[in-house]
Formats: structure tokens, sequence, C-alpha cells
DNA sequence: CTTCCATATATTTTT
DNA sequence: TATATGGAAG
């Protein structure tokens, strides 16, 4: 027997020997799954399986490489190269590249992004003249999205009478009529959204029985991780590809599905013992990441939830300490308390920063947070949020990387075509654009002989789409011949993006062009890694497309992670996990969020995320609520979170009543020096034990009652003290135009802000 | 055609 | 409270 096989429990060796038919790993959190997956694809490799023939999807990148890496260490770089692993959508991107044209698409389609598949989504809103209030982008989209990930093609959209019920109800009745133009329009531009990726890899197994069986043939043996986020796409993709072998292991945690809001079916996982009845189940119920004390909380909690695959959890180690719960009064006191109590405990157990998180439902969390981390001084990293990759900047230089490589690619075109500034505006782009539909052509066909088609253009502009078309021109030959790096730098030069970025020397200016440089960077970095592992010879733009365009800023690595706390929502944070986690917001309508308690299943789902989140703690948790906080502007106030006390049974936010909801005048008379500010518990053993909770406040209130210095007696380089942001120093002054202004760099902000002096109550310090 | 200001709008989001 | 979007002025 191998050595590995030696250091895994009975559960894990079964699941990594048992090669043939198909299996049902269900993974607790923290039951060692990565380790099983990988021992298993080397178990396989081992036994003779040719790399080839093993297919591992994973849902993230992150996952994916991560898996990579281990199963190199065990089977060699070489090797472990030649495997099909990756996630959902690369791997499917990379057969339907190659059997394109048997499915109509040119094989250098594009693929769309979120915001270019809203985007060419609400043109046809525009175009079909409906109200964007009632279609609003977003929810067309989502709506498209739910039925594409459910397998619903336009036509039977448009045939089914209970979708057509929902959509006039919801008055939204041309729903499917919005889909039909949309995926012709898809099909015009040579573009796949995420979900195409999916759908017409279905459709290509479905239809063309000769490419299924060969497709069958190859992935003998399949692997899937985080099986309870598939949708039905998805698992309707792996029973054609598994048809043939039946060599179908997958492997999840029905308790850990939090992405029903995605089209993700729990179902799944729970059904796929009665699609393959010949099946082996085996349960990973022993948890080495958290203490006994953690792991019981868990437990507690998801016992709340009525649907499950029954399975016992156990933590390895047994005790731990107790978890803690604390109450706040406002939700910057919140801030404040984890703040503060990250720091003491970071000093006290000798702790990595890196070691810490904080867990969120929502992104607009996170603020509060930062600026309490800010004030003592704690590095931290926010995970999620804004991408780099929808930086505009970014997203515009991709553009015309796009464009480019498939000149047919609709939003890529709208979205230069006028970037610099050239003259060609929205009148002129809806004349282009009408030209073009009543040709069925897309809009780059539609330019070729435009000097001969559109009489009503003035010159000017005229000259300005032909100059436009020739730069374009210019690249197109040499996109699958030229070296990646050096075309997308001509192409940035070229088009002139490049002078008008740098051209703008303002703080914001300078970062976009930094964060252009990080683009050329990362060209750079992945064609040599290319070169390097012998994958290609020459790497070109499309080649770099194709990753760029399936990557998130999760998958990026960062510098110096290890001494920063993690900020982060508690979706992203699934998959990771840390000594000490704090999950904060424990409110109703917060957490569980208001709109989910609202849909059926939606609490359930709740709760699987607070599963998510407790469960990220190997060491010590901290649960806190806040009794007001500030939403939208708006003080509310939200009783402790159901969850709470479902955790530690009969939990009661103790000794403090509600106060009255946060005035203008602001917290400080609570703050004053007697009482307490915040409650703290310990509990079980149950006798609360309350302490002093409170971080010292960022900004001293009393210090900003002092009258504001006037406007005209400030210059650039004084200290100054804001009322809210703290204190800063004035770079500079601007007076043109009506309203004063100053730019203000404040030292609890990254970047300077602009301020208008007459609001702005600055005081000369 | 571009710029600026007012107004609306507001989960979670591996790809 | 921030941000995105759309209409009116430049």
């Amino acid at each position: 027997m191998s050595q590995y096989l030696e250091t895994l429990n009975p559960a894990q060796r079964e699941a990594v020997t048992t090669l043939r038919g198909p299996l049902l790993i269900v993974a607790g959190a923290g039951s060692g799954k990565t380790r099983v997956l990988t021992y298993r694809i080397a178990h396989l490799l081992e036994n003779g399986i040719a790399p080839w023939n093993i297919l591992a999807l994973t849902f993230t990148n992150k996952a994916a490489r991560e898996m990579k890496e281990r199963i190199a260490n065990v089977v060699g770089e070489k090797v472990a190269g030649q495997l099909w692993m990756g996630t959902f959508h690369s791997i499917f991107l990379r057969i339907l590249r190659i059997e394109a044209e048997t499915l109509g698409y040119s094989p250098t389609f594009s693929v769309y992004d979120t915001s270019a598949s809203q985007g060419a989504i609400a043109r046809i809103i525009k175009e079909m003249n409906l109200s964007t209030d009632d279609y609003a982008p977003r929810r067309i989209a989502a709506r498209i999205s739910m039925a594409k990930n459910n397998l619903v093609l336009p036509a039977q959209y448009l045939n089914e009478p209970l979708i057509a019920e929902q959509d006039s109800r919801s008055k939204i009745p041309r729903t499917g009529e919005i889909y039909e133009a949309y995926q012709q329009a898809l099909r015009r531009a040579s573009a796949m959204d995420f979900d195409d990726l999916l759908l017409q890899m279905t459709l290509l197994l479905g239809h063309y029985p000769e490419i299924r069986q060969r497709y069958q043939e190859k992935f003998a043996y399949i692997l899937v991780d985080e099986y309870q986020d598939t949708n039905v796409v998805q698992n309707r993709i792996l029973n054609q590809l598994a048809e043939q072998h039946h060599n179908l292991c997958v492997v999840g945690d029905d308790a850990q599905s939090i992405y029903a809001f995605r089209g993700a079916k729990i179902q799944n996982i729970i059904k796929f013992p009665s699609t393959y009845p010949e099946l082996k189940m085996v349960k990973l119920e022993t948890n080495y990441r958290s203490t006994g004390a953690i792991v019981e909380a868990a437990n507690r909690l998801i016992a709340h939830n009525p649907n499950q695959i029954r399975k016992v959890c156990r933590a390895s180690t047994d005790g731990g300490d107790d978890i803690e719960i604390s109450t706040a009064f406002t939700d910057m006191e919140e801030a404040n308390f984890v703040a503060q109590h990250i720091q003491t405990t970071a000093l006290r157990e000798k702790a990595q920063h890196g070691q810490f998180a904080i867990l969120y439902r929502t992104n607009a969390q996170s603020r509060l947070l930062e600026t309490g981390l800010r004030a003592l001084n704690i590095p931290y990293r926010v995970y999620g949020g804004t991408s780099f990759y929808q930086r505009k900047e970014v997203q515009d230089l991709l553009a015309y990387f796009r464009l480019v490589v498939n000149p047919a690619d609709e939003q890529a075109l709208l979205r230069v075509i006028n970037l610099p500034a050239r003259g060609i505006g929205a009148t002129t782009l809806a004349a282009l654009a009408a030209g073009a539909n009543a040709r069925e052509v897309s809009l780059w066909d539609y330019l070729q002989d435009i000097e001969r088609t559109a009489i009503s253009l003035r010159a000017a502009t005229l000259g300005a789409i032909v100059q436009f078309r020739e730069l374009i021109k210019g690249f197109l030959g040499r996109v699958h011949t030229a070296e990646a790096y050096g075309l997308a730098e001509e192409i940035y030069r070229k088009s002139g993006l490049r002078e008008a970025l740098e051209l703008d020397t303002t703080p914001e200016g300078e970062s976009r062009v930094g964060n252009v440089g990080e683009v050329f960077n990362s060209i750079k970095e992945f064609s040599e890694a290319k070169v390097e592992s012998g994958e290609a010879d020459l790497v070109t733009l499309p080649m770099y497309l194709d990753e760029v365009s399936l990557l998130t800023d999760t998958d990026k690595e960062e510098e110096g992670e290890n001494e920063r706390v993690t900020l982060s929502t508690i979706h992203s944070a699934k998959g990771l996990e840390y000594d000490y986690v704090y999950v904060v917001g424990l409110e109703e309508n917060i957490f569980p969020s208001r709109r989910a308690s609202e849909e059926p299943g939606g609490l359930e789902e709740e709760r699987r995320l607070c599963y998510v989140a407790v469960t990220r703690a190997a060491k010590h948790l901290t649960l806190t609520h806040a009794l007001s906080r500030s939403t939208y502007g708006q003080s509310q106030r939200n009783p402790q979170s159901r969850f709470l006390g479902e955790i530690v049974p009969g939990y009661h936010a103790q000794g403090v009543e509600y106060l009255p909801a946060n005035s203008s005048t602001g917290s400080s008379a609570w703050r004053g020096g007697t009482g307490r500010t915040a409650q703290n518990q310990r509990l079980n053993p149950s006798v609360a034990k309350p302490r002093g909770a409170t971080a010292p406040a960022a900004i001293n209130p009393s210090a900003l009652r002092e009258p504001a210095t006037p406007p005209e007696q400030l210059s650039a380089g004084d200290s100054v003290l804001h009322p809210r942001f703290g204190r800063g120093e004035i770079l500079e002054l601007q007076q043109q135009g009506g309203d004063p202004r100053a730019i203000v760099q404040f030292i609890n902000e990254p970047k300077p802000r602009t301020l208008v002096l007459r609001y702005a109550q600055l005081r000369k310090i």
C-alpha cells in the first residue's frame, strides 16, 4: 500500500481507494476534503489511469490551482499538467474553443463577463422601447441567467405558461422576447456569456452523439468538488459525460450549500443516490480544523434545518475556547470592539494577523470595520468587493484586446469606439446600430462599407469612424501570430488610450495608470509562465484573454497575506480557515437578511451561510451584534439574530436597554466615561462574564465641537481636522469655478478626498 | 457631443 | 451613506 494511504482515516481511505463506479463523498467542514481529492487523483494515476483521462472540476480557480499544486507534489509537475483539471467554466471553454464551429460559433468567440452581458441586455431593452423601470437590466439579466442555468432555452421560455404567468405578475411579460433577442445578439457578436459556457457545452454533448461519445471515452474518471453548488446545467453535463463509465466521484457538503440564489441546486447532492443507485457513499465526519466547542456550536445551529443528508460531525480534539458573544450599542462600536479584540488577542496569543478573519453578510459592512482597524494600525486586506478587473480603465483596455481578437464583439466595440473621445456619440451609435440591425449583421460588419451606406453622418463623424476602423484593422491579422505583450502595448499606444490616461495627473489618474501597468505585468507573468512550463512557445493575446476573462480578484495572490487581517463576506470566505474568526452583524434583517427570510427556503440558506461562517474558525469564535446600525445613512435597530440563540441556546443580550436611535449629535452621550459601552459575554459555562469591550474611539468627539476654520484662512500644507474623516493634510486648494475645494489626504484614508470647503467644516490644527 | 449636477437605488456572486 | 444613471446645460 502506498505510503500516503497510511496517513488517512478509514473513511478517507475508502474515499481514496474506491476508484470505479459512482461515489458520493459527503465531506463535512474541515474533514480533509482537499486531501482526499488530491490523494484520490494520485491513486488513480498510480493505478495506471492516464492523466488525460481524468477530469477534475472545481468552482474556483483558486481551488483548482491549489489542488494542482498539491497533486504536482505527489506525482510531479509533468503528469499533473496533463490532467484536465480546472473550473467548470475554464474546462468547458477549452472544449468549446475546439468544437466552436460545430455549434456555429467562431473559434475566436468572446466571453462576455457579467457587465458586458448586462450591457447587451440593456441595449435590447432600449431598442424594444421598454421602460427600464419595469425592465431593469439587472433584473432581466438575472432572470435570463436563471433560465439558462435551469436549461430553459428561449423557445421553451416563451412557451412555458408558468413562466409567462410569473413574468406578467412581475410586470415583465416580454422577458422571453428579450431573452430570444439577447441570444441572437450573442451569436451575432460571436460571444458567449458565463452561463453559455455551461449551456452550450450541454447542447454540444446533447446534439452530437459522436462528440459526446468522444468525451465520454476521454473522461473516463470524473471528480467534482463542491458538488452541492452545482446547478441544473452543470449536473446535466456531469451525467452526460459519466453516462458510459459511471466513474463519477462527487464531493460536497449539503450543509454548505450557499449559492441557491445563483441557481445552485442542493437537490443535486441530495438526489445523487437515486440517480446512481449502485453508488457508494462515504461520509467524512471528523473535523480536523476546529475545536470541539466550535464544532458543537455549528452542529447545534445546523440542526435547525430540516432538509439534510444526515451526518454526525465530530471534532478531532475536544474542548477549546467557549464561543464569545459581544453586544455593542452601535455598528461603530461593534467595529471598534472587534479591532480592539484582535489587537489584544494577537498580543496575548502571539498570533499573526493573518490568522484573524472578520466575516460579514454584506460588503457594505466592511467600511466601519476598516476604519476601526486603521485606527489601531492593524494591517488588513479586504477580500472580494470591487474587483480589479472591473475597474473602468482595466475593462477599457481589455475591451480593446477583445475587439482585436473578435471584431464582431459588439460590447467591446461599443465600449471603445469613442474611447478616448473621438466625437462618436450616442446619436451616431444609435444610427449605426439601426443600420446594422436592419441588415442583420454585426456592427463591425456594418462599419466595413460605412462610407457608402451611412448617408446621414457628418463628414467629421464619418472620418472618425473610418479612422477607428482602420486602427482596429491594423491589428486583426497579427492577433494569432504576434506575441501578446508587444501587441498589447501597441494597441494601448496607437489607440490613444495611453496618452489619454497619462494626461490625467491627479492621484486618481495616476492610480489608473498604475492599474493598467498591472495588466501589463500580468500579461508578462502569464506569458513567462506558459513558456517556462512548456505549454506554449508563443503566447498570444487570445490565450491571455481566455485566462483573464475567467479570473477574479480572489485569484490574485497578495503580498504579506500572513501579516494581515482578512475582511470578507461569508460567501467569499468559503473554503478558507482562520484561527480567530469574528462573525459580525448578527442581527435580524442583516443576518439573516430581510430579503432572504422572505423567500421560500431562504432562511435555511442563511442558516447554512452562518454554518459556513462558524466553521471557518479553528480556535476561537467571536460573534457580535449591534443594537443600532446605520444603513443607507439611516439609523436602524434590529433584534439579535435568531442564529445567536440557536448557537448558544437561551442567549439573550442582557443588561442593555435599547437606546434611542443614534442622533445627529453623535454617540458621545454614552461615551462619556462612566458605564460600559458594550456588553460582552463569554458563554458556556452560562455565567455571563461582562468585560469592558469598547475600543478607544478613532476620533475624540470633544475635539470636533470646536468651530471650523473659515475657508479663507486655510492653505495648502495645513494640518486639519474633519468631523468625520479625522486628521489630514491639505494637499491643494482649488479656487476655480463656484465652490472653493480642498484636496485633503486624511491619515485614515487610503487616497485623498476632494472636499467643498463651504460644507467641509475643516479645522486647522 | 460632452460635462455636470440632480435623482434614484440599495444582498450574497466561485465563473 | 456611496454610487450609478439620466437629463439639461455648455
